[in-house]
DNA sequence: TATGAATGAGAATTCATTCAT
DNA sequence: AATGAATGAATTCTCATTCAT
């Protein structure tokens, strides 16, 4: 790829990051190509579609989360619920920088070939971490990665929805963690 | 208000109930006059612009989880958390159904007065209960009405995440009164 | 119908009339609208799109020609020969006129169901009317209703394609009729 | 001009000829780039913008028509009535089997002059032809060239305009024909 | 009061042409 | 000489809101 060519979409990408982190999610492709600096012809041949447009968002994000995740679960001699409460920590981080991020992870199993991909490889690892950690006692029985993938952007919504992004994170997190456990 | 006026405005409430429960949030005033029968001036009418038919779709069905709240706060002698826990499932009950409803519960402080004043009810009472399930032990300290609240959204994304509504309903809510537990 | 509506509508009517006219078979609705004094909303009302203009451009003009047809048809006592002539003249004039009309009468069977029925009433008229000029001699064997239609467009784009307009119209129509008598 | 500067010049006639062909005159220079292997800039090195490239196109073809007309109004001894017909049923020919030539002949008065130049010298063979069989009786009076050429393409159109291509080309071609004669 | 036609700003998308590589 | 990324004016179409009937 050509020097400008990937400038430009970085440049693209990179707003449409910051529309979607400042609650706009409607990804306008016009409006994109302004703040970017470039014109909509150049949006358009590297997204063809809006759509397209959010999965190149979403990937990249994505896999930086598959990585933390796989790390996360080959970490074998560690605590393993030490390290899930690590792994959901960052990526409850994530959600809350990145408001895309947060929808990319939630959007249901509908989603295009690579982000299924790449969500497969995320419950891999997590199923992984959630077991050792099962056995561990700190994860009960029924619980699944998709069940903690799903709760955990249900916990990202509760934490959005104040004003006060990001104060209650961590004691919301700590109610995930501890309704996880077995019950008493 | 005129018999006729009264039905029309009633229809055009209920079709837009429909089209948010069918998970179409984008409440078209012309598609939803249509599909009520009457003009778009009618609509207009009733509701001058879209932001006031959603507040009057709010305030009716947010009334009604008022009164649940209120009636459990009130059945004073009755278990706490036992009250706690059908309070919350009640009202993912109706989040699930209604998804309208569940951005309503949701929707942030800047909402309008009649909808702040719901929900300052709706707040009221559940913190009493709070308290008064946090006297019987099973609440920890730290949380308030706002979090609950906040948190049971999030339940109930989790929830609606995956293909399966309502499936993980009951877990999911389990998980959630396990969390809100003092940890152990 | 609304008073304003229906003149809407005429003015619409007129105007891509009189662009089809002047040579410009793009339709471009903004255009149009703009030319006929009515907001772009108001022509999309009427016509969901160009090709729904054409369809309506097309079945007013071809409509009249098909009452021309029946009463050319109809006039059983006349002289065949003359009645076919008038009656090809008559629209050769038509579609000299109006671009738009030529376009119509043209096009293939692939048309909507209106169109289609009008071009069967027009060639049911007209293979009636030839029937009898054959009899009087003036026909060959051969040649059906569909035939002569199609030959006539093309003397249609025969006149039209010198700057000369009209000039020939009648001469190439005496090419066309000598034409399809019997051979000597 | 280099050999591969030359082979890439061929391939976009060649593909622009295709395109014509198969009904699209749409010429999108993207489109016919992508469709003979080459970049845009190329075809804009050897073709200024679209027009220059139908130009292109049509000289090609239309020079070879000439020189058939040459070779039919050249062969003084034969029977010009039966040169005509051979000489107009190539053209229907070519014309049926190329939209875009098609277009060319039909192209009115206002063309380049490259394509004026060619109609001229079109004309000039077919007025010598014309001639001879005007002699031979089988011409009328007031009809030149530039009517048959006109005439022709509209018997064209009047083939084309049906889906059962070339079926009733000898057909029409015979109507016109006869049509040309001396009336009786 | 009800109606629904009219409005027009604005969003999505295409494509002829230019120009950096 | 070739490439193809970039450009942005132009075009199609939508929809919230107004207003004549």
């Amino acid at each position: 790829m050509r020097a400008d060519a990937a400038r430009n979409r970085a440049r693209v990408l990179q707003v449409a990051r910051e529309q979607l982190a400042m609650g706009d999610d409607s990804l306008m492709l016009n409006t994109i190509a302004r703040l970017a600096g470039v014109g909509v012809g150049t949006v358009y041949r590297h997204f063809p579609n809006r759509h397209a447009l959010l999965e190149a968002l979403m990937a990249e994000r994505f896999q930086q989360l598959v990585d933390e995740a796989r790390a996360a679960a080959a970490g074998a001699e560690e605590d393993a619920p030490a390290s899930l409460r690590r792994l959901l920590r960052f990526t409850l981080g994530r959600m809350l920088d990145d408001a895309g991020f947060a929808a990319v992870l939630e959007s249901a199993g509908g989603a295009d070939a690579q982000t299924s991909a790449l969500r497969a490889d995320l419950d891999g690892a997590l199923a992984e971490l959630l077991d050792r950690a099962r056995r561990a006692g700190a994860i009960r029985y029924g619980i699944e990665a998709d069940d903690v993938r799903r709760l955990l952007c249900g916990i990202g919504h509760a934490v959005r929805s104040g004003g006060d992004d990001a104060a209650h994170a961590e004691t919301y997190l700590d109610v995930l963690l501890e309704g996880l456990r077995p019950p008493r």
